[in-house]
DNA sequence: ATTATCTATAGATCTATAGATAATGC
DNA sequence: ATTATCTATAGATCTATAGATAATGC
């Protein structure tokens, strides 16, 4: 990587571009979106970011993936040794980030970037979701705690479902995300089926 | 509505852009891409759809919710009375739709919309996916069957759980769409704790 | 001197419209 | 005559670059 000016601008210009690509995904972003939030002039952020809009979204995207990986790990480590608390953890810490919408990101975001970087980025991005909550999985499997056929499908599953309270509209949020979260994490651990 | 040239080359207009807009989004897909998967310059789907791209994105989607209410009502009808058949049904049905992002709608295409149309479109679609799913549910839990705290809520994660199929890139695809669906569904149904 | 930002603008692309032309139906 | 499609183009917007200007640090 290049830095040049790693400076307190330079991480604004990233965490502006991180919340608007994440909400809104690339093409519905401009770089006039970007700049506004920042509040400069579009044209500035090339200084910052001479690669321009497909570097800056390539940029944003890896470190949100790195840091998802270590808050993952660190909201699961943290949350002690039963697998509920601990996916109550991964729930807590997904609604505290940008949202994610791995579809979004693999139909359209990635169009609009080079085949190579785009499967670079896509490795990167299930990487980082699927391991530490695979991880957390397989222990409480091998401690006969839960039963999960498919890990790496539930993994990602449970993203969705856990990202899914972004489609909530404001109307209808009469609990926080928080606890929406956690409601939908205790509806696949328990799930439907009377017990 | 008008219904101006109402002949099969309408027809085909739609299902291309409703194939794209699913698929991509709003902003993602341009007039060029819609006449090209139909074979026309883009000039010429004003003559079908005057209101130009707005008002192909808001018929072609109203189209697909209102298929989606029916056609999920009818999963359900010929599914039987077993909830889990039921709820394979759906699976069924949405994988053999184009894609459904609520969060990418909500989040993204929306805000190209105007509000009031927009929130007429969001509140079609909740609905439309929601009735009959909340139904099902509902008419379950009163047999005793399944044990679910919030419907809605657990509507809508359902539907956001099952169309995450559309997140796997094509290389981690061993299984056919559908069957990776059911495991979803059979994943939610059953729970991940041990019985 | 260097760093950070701005103005101005080129070039590409997209939506939308106007008007011409070809194909079809009476 | 009407229906269906095309060409050409206006107007808007977006990415990106060039070069000017202001602010900062030695």
């Amino acid at each position: 990587m290049d830095d040049l000016p790693n400076n307190s601008t330079r991480v604004r210009i990233l965490d502006a571009a991180e919340a608007l690509f994440s909400a809104r995904g690339f093409a519905t972003v401009t770089l006039r979106d970007i700049a506004n939030v920042v509040g400069m002039r579009h044209a500035s952020l090339y200084y910052y970011v001479p690669g321009g809009k497909e570097q800056l979204y390539i940029e944003v995207m890896e470190r949100n993936f790195k840091r998802h990986r270590t808050g993952l790990e660190q909201a699961i480590t943290s949350a002690g040794q039963d697998i509920r608390t601990q996916l109550h953890g991964v729930a807590h810490w997904l609604v505290t980030q940008p949202p994610i919408d791995v579809t979004r990101m693999h139909q359209a975001d990635m169009l609009a970037l080079e085949q190579a970087q785009a499967e670079q980025l896509m490795v990167l991005a299930y990487d980082s979701l699927r391991t530490p909550i695979v991880a957390a999985i397989n222990r409480a499997v091998a401690a006969g705690v839960i039963h999960v056929p498919e890990p790496n499908l539930a993994a990602m599953g449970l993203i969705s479902l856990i990202e899914s309270v972004h489609a909530i509209p404001a109307a209808y949020q009469t609990l926080p995300l928080e606890q929406v979260a956690q409601q939908l994490v205790d509806m696949l651990f328990d799930g439907w089926r009377v017990r």
